[in-house]
DNA sequence: TAAATGATGTCCT
DNA sequence: GGACATCATTTAG
């Protein structure tokens, strides 16, 4: 077993923090039998009744209450009739707010890294639907987390999240992080 | 019930 | 830059 698999506590930071940790892990999938690798680029902080851009602004329903669970968790869910978003729960129980996972680098065999440049294709290359919204992310999940030490958060670029101009005064807050190449 | 609306991707110009 | 495919979820009635 990977010693390096992040444990609950990871996604108890403030969201916007732990967005920035995430970046440059790597987020592990098993399916049928073979392991899919990717270095996670770009994450996006969604957190909390406040934040307009948030589903949880809503209050608590069926499609979101996975957010106000535990952290560490998956939170999957479709938009636009036809793409399914990944997110992981953060904060502590009853707190609803989650990272959405924007962007990876696949990490292929022959060394060239595969660019998953948004939401719905990430969901798409490593398998994942509505099935696996609420699964705890651990080995026995076949979809779990590496971290990777960072010294510092240089290299970070922050800019307003993507497709979000329906939050009003939310839309620009800086809360979408790039990984620097 | 029924209407409105997206945490998007792809193709077009 | 813009059109649009396409449907689960939410909200209104």
């Amino acid at each position: 077993m990977n010693k390096k698999l992040v444990k609950q506590d990871f996604f108890l930071d403030h969201t916007s923090v732990v967005a920035q940790k995430l970046l440059g892990c790597f987020l592990i999938r098993e399916y049928k039998g073979r392991i899919i690798k990717a270095k996670i680029t770009e994450t996006e902080a969604y957190r909390g009744v406040h934040d307009l851009a948030c589903h949880a602004s809503k209050g608590i329903t069926e499609r979101t209450k996975t957010m106000f669970g535990p952290p560490g968790r998956l939170y999957i869910y479709m938009v636009y009739g036809m793409h399914y978003m990944l997110n992981i729960v953060t904060e502590k129980e009853g707190y609803p707010a989650a990272v959405l996972i924007r962007g990876m680098h696949l990490l292929k065999p022959n060394n060239i890294s595969e660019n998953l440049d948004g939401p719905g294709k990430i969901t798409k290359r490593i398998h994942l639907n509505k099935n696996q919204n609420g699964l705890r992310l651990d080995h026995d999940s076949k979809i779990w987390v590496e971290a990777v030490k960072r010294e510092n958060r240089s290299g970070i670029i922050k800019g307003p999240r993507i497709g979000v101009d329906y939050a009003g005064h939310c839309k620009n807050w800086k809360w979408n992080f790039k990984l620097v190449d």
